[in-house]
DNA sequence: GCTTGACCTGGAGCGCACTCCAACTTCTAC
DNA sequence: GTAGAAGTTGGAGTGCGCTCCAGGTCAAGC
């Protein structure tokens, strides 16, 4: 909810509508944005940039075109974050296999060596 | 380099061999390691638990449990990450569609609206 | 020999995205 | 009517991960 009013404060969000003791009532409409803003900062999109998103869908139809480039250009961006992570879980595949080998060989050592202390 | 000097001062990697000028001279190994350690970041890790890695690390085999741990969640938290960002790429395929729909409807409009102001 | 450029040091500063605070009002339950 | 929880405000503070700075040293090229 802090994070909410924060949001207002830099204008991401309208301000909503009140109850009758002046608390924020947020409708389904704003909910939606709100959903969506979510969305978009879990891509990593700067909050800056989201701000300017915000700006121009005040503006209507008419600044649909900007508003998708944004879109179009975050979605590239999302999926060229997805192939990085995807080389990174192999990395770590491999450094875990690694770790089970070594769990393995000393599986292997430790009767050797219980025999030897035998 | 700034990034390289930061994570040696807070003990992510061991000060490196020097030249004789004074200069860090990476080897093959802090090389390894730093790439690693890129890997980490890049899949959100927190420094903190890098630092934590990076300490067991130097205790050698002995610590190879407590650290495929860390990897293991690590590699949990990525997968999640993907998914969600996967989420997030449909409902930003969603909405670009939204506005492909709107530029047809506009362009369906306009010879429309242009035989109008003929 | 002298400039230039890359590196060195410790420490300060920064940008981001919240997050917390004290002081206040308002509704809710008892 | 009174205690407590849950909101309200503007503003200050926080944690993270760098990133920059001033002042100094060094090796190489002209």
């Amino acid at each position: 909810m802090d994070t909410l009013r924060y949001y207002e404060r830099i204008g991401l969000i309208d301000p909503p509508a009140r109850d009758s003791g002046g608390r924020r009532s947020y409708s389904e409409d704003d909910l939606g944005w709100v959903g969506f803003l979510s969305c978009l900062r879990m891509t990593g999109m700067p909050i800056r940039l989201m701000c300017e998103y915000a700006r121009l869908r005040r503006f209507g139809t008419s600044s649909a075109g900007p508003r998708k480039q944004i879109l179009l250009e975050q979605r590239t961006s999302v999926r060229e974050r997805i192939a990085e992570l995807q080389m990174c879980l192999s990395t770590l595949d491999y450094k875990i296999d690694n770790y089970e080998m070594i769990e393995r060989r000393v599986a292997e050592l430790t009767p050797l060596a219980q025999e030897a202390t035998a």
